[in-house]
DNA sequence: CTGATATTTCGATATTACTGGAAACGTCAA
DNA sequence: TTGACGTTTCCAGTAATATCGAAATATCAG
């Protein structure tokens, strides 16, 4: 992962209500959810919850799929570690430092 | 973490310039690094370094200490350890599942 | 084909964020 | 105490983002 890439996946998830989808997301895991029960649960107006959508798609953190009339929303667990060890890359200069094997070990 | 405290750290290194900064701190480990000694690296005008210093501090993600005429910046590692539990809460409704458990052990 | 359902796109507005020069501030050496 | 150094605060201009109603699009059942 670069660093453009990373900014636009953090900045996906840096928004109350996106956090909000991708968590209930990462909960709900491979399976999914379809976008109006995401809509649903978290009282939020359809164009708002597709401009989010959309957002998170963009920044590669979820992934789509469509059944019959519902398109359905997941989390892309591989693109959120990869995030997660491009944020600790490399720590403390790469001497073993607790704190930083235990960020790295994911 | 709650979260508007997620939000607020992920907005923080959400941003070109300050996930820069934020790698770089995390390189640096402890000892981190003197706000000069940043701005120079990453070739920032001194009010726009102190802008996203800032941003980071309020965030909680980093940590300011004096020494003599210099500020020295530094990670906090406990933070981003506890940002990505966060993220990963509850993966797949608790159940066990690969790629969860990945990320989890974080 | 028609109507119903699920979701997205468009558009306009309001809010917030980034940038960097100039000035102010705290710290230190002599 | 004076001057130099390191850093922050202030400010104004510019750009990016969030919001959501209304209209458009896709899918399906009958």
């Amino acid at each position: 992962m670069k660093n453009p890439d990373a900014v636009l996946a953090l900045s996906a998830i840096a928004q109350e209500h996106r956090l909000a989808i991708y968590r209930l997301l990462v909960q709900a895991g491979p399976e999914g959810m379809a976008a109006g029960l995401i809509a649903e649960r978290l009282e939020l107006p359809p164009s708002s919850l597709s401009f989010h959508l959309a957002h998170l798609t963009r920044a590669g953190l979820i992934e789509q799929r469509r059944e019959s009339r519902s398109l359905i929303y997941s989390a892309d667990f591989e693109r959120m570690n990869a995030l997660v060890s491009f944020l600790t890359d490399n720590c403390c200069g790469g001497a073993s430092c607790a704190p930083a094997a235990k960020a790295k070990r994911a």
